[in-house]
DNA sequence: TTTTCAAAAGAGAATAATTCTCATATAATA
DNA sequence: TATTATATGAGAATTATTCTCTTTTGAAAA
């Protein structure tokens, strides 16, 4: 991802675009694996030793507001960022911290298909997150 | 729910009985939406104001690795409880803290038959839990 | 019933993630 | 380049949760 293609998102969403917000966000792409705050505050102070860590907890809120990042929460305890915002659900480790993202349109139809139908009393459904729990079979690659 | 319910739950689980894990189970049971540490501690203190707010957590953390009771946690801060203990889902309120639980056999049917063939390549499911992310037509009952 | 002792609870300090405050700096627009 | 709303920096503040250490207590055994 080209910082030029990281800058327009900011521009679409009607973002200022700083050096912070670009950063953070090229962080979180980069660092895949669903990164805390504090991954994020470590990677970006190679680069950019100057910035605040109140600011970095700021412009992620600021971009998650704006969908252009998802705040991820885990059974464990501290929030996780995700830069992918196209709809998708999440593997967790049972065992570790590790989280990886799952698409599966096929699932999400069938899915759809059965609210559709079925339906929810007294509930209108806006969207639908699975968490999948188990164990990854391989390490990371 | 009844004291000696509670009780024999404890001693099913080869915990020692104490009034302060009966209270805040009970707490747990009766305040059904998915209490905080902070409701649940408001509220035995009507009744048992001497109980530690350590001791609350302390029994919430043994409560919940002994299956008595499950952590839930929402995209906002703070842990919640719940005490439904059979394999459930969540309906999350998109405008507040409301949670409520949903039970939906056929549903699991579904993913499990849908998973079982299909898989999950290098993963091993073990559970699967949806977050149905929407908004409640009726107020609270 | 009394004794025993591992387990649990109490008290409050400690920790750690996140938020707040407010002075300063800076992007975007005219 | 001047203007202004918005964003950032710095560090204090907040808050949920955990830790430490002493005291108490549940329940098994005598």
């Amino acid at each position: 991802m080209k910082i030029t293609e990281i800058r327009n998102k900011l521009i679409e969403k009607e973002l200022k675009v700083t050096p912070q917000r670009i950063a953070i966000l090229e962080a979180i792409i980069k660092l895949h694996n669903h990164p805390t705050a504090e991954n994020i505050i470590d990677y970006i102070r190679n680069n950019h030793p100057n910035i605040a860590t109140a600011t970095v907890y700021k412009v992620l809120d600021a971009l998650a507001s704006n969908e252009l990042i998802k705040k991820v929460k885990t059974e464990r305890d501290v929030m996780r960022y995700d830069a992918v915002i196209e709809n998708h659900h999440h593997l967790y480790c049972s065992e570790s911290d590790r989280i990886e993202d799952y698409t599966d349109n096929e699932l999400n139809e069938l899915l759809e298909k059965y609210f559709e139908t079925k339906g929810i009393p007294d509930f209108k459904i806006e969207d639908i997150k699975l968490q999948i729990i188990g164990k990854f079979t391989k390490t990371k690659k």
